[in-house]
DNA sequence: GTCATGCTTAGCCATATTGCTAACTATATA
DNA sequence: TATATAGTTAGCAATATGGCTAAGCATGAC
């Protein structure tokens, strides 16, 4: 197994959990303490620590602490991976599709004959 | 929580694992029989089906019966909200930048009287 | 120094996930 | 009809996940 496939594996799990979604998707606007991080969630601190360093350890996102208060910031280029696999994906179907068509093709041109 | 959110929680959920990554891939080049998509995996047929019942779940694969073969092919269209999803996530992303532009540039205009 | 705030750690519980074997059904094929 | 093939079902075991409480630690405010 490549690595930057258990990369894809942990980006897509970090993904996968609609509370760090939303946790992503509030980032995406702007760095955030923790705590305003978890007030929309409704849940406990300690289980939004867990989420963030899913999302840490996926590196989705990078904590930095100032005193008593950990900052977390969205690192948006690590969406990359995902972005090529789902290229790739479809480079294959399209491609797929054109041997079809060559197919057909080939098919309609022994017709001719 | 919003259903098309539970739809790309299973998404994210399907694409999680490596083996249901390499089925895709491998459905992605045209159609093909279970024991042919085990084949590879290394893993028992049980345990490829739940695989493919997963990505079945997700939207992301058809299958069909047909005498004692079950046909799998592959559903490119499932992939669209993973792309619109990081489409909205990439326009925040930047709606940040652009607002910091302004700000900036708001900045530099006081500096100016 | 005392207290509130913000996070952190440890550990528990329920459920989900991923692998397996064993046994079964249904369909070709000889 | 007998046998091989393709898939299916049931159920077990180990581990991961996602929630919690309780207790602890560090820092800022009074």
């Amino acid at each position: 197994m490549a690595k930057h496939d258990t990369d894809l594996s942990q980006l897509f799990h970090a993904l996968a959990d609609p509370t760090r979604r939303a946790i992503l998707t509030r980032l995406a606007e702007g760095p955030a303490p923790v705590t305003e991080l978890a007030k929309p969630t409704g849940l406990r601190l300690p289980t939004v620590m867990r989420h963030l360093s899913v999302l840490e350890e996926a590196g989705l996102i990078a904590t930095s602490k100032d005193g008593r208060v950990r900052t977390c910031a969205m690192l948006p280029e690590a969406l990359t991976p995902m972005r090529t696999w789902l290229d790739e994906q479809r480079a294959l179907w399209e491609g797929r599709l054109d041997r079809l068509d060559d197919y057909v093709t080939k098919l309609m041109e022994e017709r001719e004959k």
